[in-house]
DNA sequence: CGCACCTATTGACGATTGTCAAAGTGGTGC
DNA sequence: GCACCACTTTGACAATCGTCAATAGGTGCG
């Protein structure tokens, strides 16, 4: 049976920050039957374009990246997902495209066709969803400016802006906590190219180009310290309303 | 009040393909109470960034682009929008772009806050809402990939594509109507680079290397003749199995 | 400890695309 | 009919970014 205690989801991590917390606490058991914990291994495949998509989850820890491959071989990440976002398209029956483990995931599974009928069932639900993806669409926008009009170094910084936004800002040095961010890079080079629309040797340049700067000092090459968030947003092409 | 003969729901031209197909007869009286048509003239703005987002709209007839400008005037689309799609952000206090017409257009604007008052009513119409939304997202990742990773060349064909899909197929001649199509372009060139992270001299160009490798035939600079549309797909960097 | 392997960086060079400038096209109004 | 205007096309040149290749750094394994 699904339920350890552990998966129970009264007691689950991302329950108020994902789509969950839409239930209240006699609906969430209904969901409770259903869900099946998962954890995931860095680039394995979570979801792909070729199989039946069975299953949508949520993500309780982890990073994971959306790809597209053009049919030679040309990858553009579309998407990257942090806890305690919501993994998969609901009403469809195929996902449009693959879903990678960019870091070690943990997952919480609902078979789709169980969870399509929670959201009939539970309309708050269907509306977090909703919201959730209309956020997902603001996000995808404000992207293709990215990929259609940024330079590369404007590309860079901005993927900076947003991973200390996003994912983890680990530690804060300064006074105000703006000042000072370090955080991790979750992912690699190749993947870091891959949603910016350039090469590996083009972003590794960018990078270097942000430390000779001063925008960002590398602590190794996955982590970094920005001394000051205006000038890595002056970099990254955002002016002060926009941040 | 709102409503004369022509405004009236029931015999509205877009109705079922718009998301108020959702409501049943008795139903969509009370849509029809706090509905306005309005038309706009090509270039006028129709929402903006700035001005408060007191109205939502369904597209009745022409073609609406949606774009984002940088603090340096750099410009990218990131949408455009036809009869019978869905204007605006709903559950939003700002659009996060700028919505214009291209060419003439007819709306069915909304109140924002009946509306979403509406949505609270019938979960069903909030529920189409939700599956046009999934599909515009579906729609600005397939674009992240063109404006990531396709060539100029290819971001030209695929964007003919796109139109002669979405738009406007004017006339067939071939035997299979899928072999020839005659279709307009609604936008200006500068648009066009707009959409496709290029120049206007770029867009022009490729137009030309399509011309004259007989992929599109140009009737005049707003209307095109696609021979062969698999050539045309082939062009754009589209296998057959995505097409 | 050193070697292999993978990832990241750096360099030299070339191609695609952008920039600047000029000329061509079509429509509108006088 | 002609001038003006907006839009488009074409050309010459430059800059950014990609390609190919070599080097550096880091981690795990024997």
């Amino acid at each position: 049976v699904a339920g350890g205690l552990i998966s129970r989801c009264e007691h689950c991590a991302v329950r108020n920050g994902a789509v969950c917390g839409a239930l209240k606490p006699d609906e969430i058991e209904h969901l409770n039957r259903i869900v099946r914990r998962r954890t995931v291994k860095p680039g394995e495949t979570i979801l792909s374009d070729e199989e039946p998509a069975d299953f949508l989850a949520n993500i309780v820890s982890g990073v994971i990246k959306l790809t597209k491959t053009l049919s030679d071989g040309r990858q553009q990440i579309v998407g990257l997902q942090f806890a305690p976002d919501f993994l998969g398209r609901a009403y469809g029956a195929s996902h449009r495209y693959f879903a990678e483990a960019a870091t070690e995931v943990e997952l919480c599974c609902f078979p789709r066709a169980e969870f399509e009928k929670l959201l009939v069932i539970y309309p708050d639900l269907e509306h977090r969803l909703f919201e959730r993806t209309l956020r997902e669409l603001d996000a995808a926008r404000e992207w293709m400016v990215l990929l259609g009009r940024k330079t590369a170094e404007e590309k860079v910084a901005s993927f900076m802006v947003m991973l200390a936004r996003r994912s983890a800002i680990i530690g804060c040095g300064g006074k105000d906590p703006q000042d000072v961010a370090r955080f991790m890079m979750p992912l690699t080079r190749a993947d870091i190219a891959d949603c910016l629309g350039l090469t590996i040797e083009t972003v590794s340049r960018q990078i270097t180009r942000l430390k000779v700067q001063s925008v960002v000092r590398v602590l190794d090459s996955r982590s970094f310290l920005v001394p000051s968030m205006d000038r890595l947003c002056a970099a990254a092409g955002l002016d002060s309303t926009e941040i």
